[in-house]
DNA sequence: CCGATTGTTGACCGAAACGGTCAATGATAT
DNA sequence: ATATCATTGACCGTTTCGGTCAACAATCGG
């Protein structure tokens, strides 16, 4: 890729990030229209061709941001001194709903790569990535703390029970209510909170 | 569309039928092909023009088809007797993994539906079948009984978090998990279940 | 004020895919 | 033998695809 596409104004570079994302979020790479990203983002085609050689390289490029991104974001806020196991996984979600709204097609973009099989593209994807993600939740479970949890509950089942509901709440927020970041985390909150009442001993309310 | 169509094979109609709705809840009804349906269904492109008399008429009748489908497996097991919170959730989620497993496109194809712009066909799609879903959360919450529930349990709350893990529960299945519909009930069920114990008072259980 | 560099685009290319048509083939049933 | 009908490959004109290129405009160092 053209390095002085970092010289150009952060909207800029935004703007063709976010589009491309966007077209690779919602179509496999062979579908995804490089002609709809630069609709998307505001230049012409040939500006998008102008700072990547071509669309393996541009979409390479957004695999790269999308995973970096997402792997400071996440490490960022992560506490490797917190043992509570919902306060873990609350800041867990909490730093997925604040990526949601920043960035609204990172995730499904990185989904989308992970199972992108197009010879093009497939070979220069890596799998750490993925191998990360694949064993958060047996990390997870190992340093969280059930002794906290009622008797006869699994911790296992509660923390596909938790991770469930925060995927399917994030699915149904309206891109409005994806605005508001303060109320996205209120409403999770609330309803976590609600969980950890009835799973939790009384003597750790 | 040419009624011939219903007098053959009925693999045949059904490979023509979900290929269509896959089409269609793969992608916004601009974007889905014609090309693509007729080479999911192994059938020519022609002999789908021959059924259907252009794209628009296709979409209709799937659309048509989805919406009658979905209706009539939901109403089909619904208990209007059962009052139990948990047990009504939990058929109409029996419901749903049922047409997931037998007709994995046409839940995404009517929520596409619904979203769907096109001047071409959005006038031609009712409003009467979203209007149901939208205040079926209403009429469940006017129907519930929520005094089984432990005290300070919102019914709102609850029902929010169920149907957002049962949201998150089946699109965190792989295909071949979606195929055995037996494990599938079985995994949701252990899973409301424990959330059941927790919830509701003791002498409920 | 100059010329060189760089940001940006409209017009264009050949190829592919689009929705849709049609003549021809093959099977079936009378 | 004939009429009916399922089925398809080839084709139409149009649009979109990834990608290129010449040209224009802005900026900047001298």
């Amino acid at each position: 890729m053209n390095a002085r596409f970092f010289e150009l104004p952060a909207e800029r570079q935004a703007a063709m990030r976010n589009a491309g994302l966007e077209v690779f979020a919602k179509q496999n790479y062979a579908k995804a229209s490089m002609e709809e990203a630069a609709r998307l983002a505001g230049v012409s085609k040939a500006l998008l061709f102008h700072y990547f050689e071509n669309k393996r390289g541009f979409y390479l490029y957004l695999y790269e941001y999308a995973t970096g991104l997402v792997i400071r974001e996440m490490s960022a806020a992560h506490d490797y001194s917190e043992t509570d196991f919902f306060n873990i996984l609350i800041n867990a979600q909490l730093s997925k709903i604040a990526i949601l709204h920043a960035h609204p097609y990172a995730m499904q973009f990185i989904t989308n790569a992970y199972f992108e099989e197009d010879p093009r593209v497939r070979p220069a994807l890596a799998d750490s990535f993925s191998a990360i993600v694949a064993d958060s939740s047996a990390r997870f479970l190992a340093r969280a703390d059930a002794s906290k949890l009622r008797e006869g509950v699994s911790a296992e089942a509660l923390l596909n029970i938790v991770l469930w509901m925060a995927d399917g709440f994030m699915r149904s927020r309206t891109p409005e209510q994806l605005q508001d970041l303060d109320a996205l985390n209120d409403v999770f909150l609330a309803h976590v909170g609600l969980l950890k009442k009835q799973f939790y001993k009384e003597e750790f309310l």
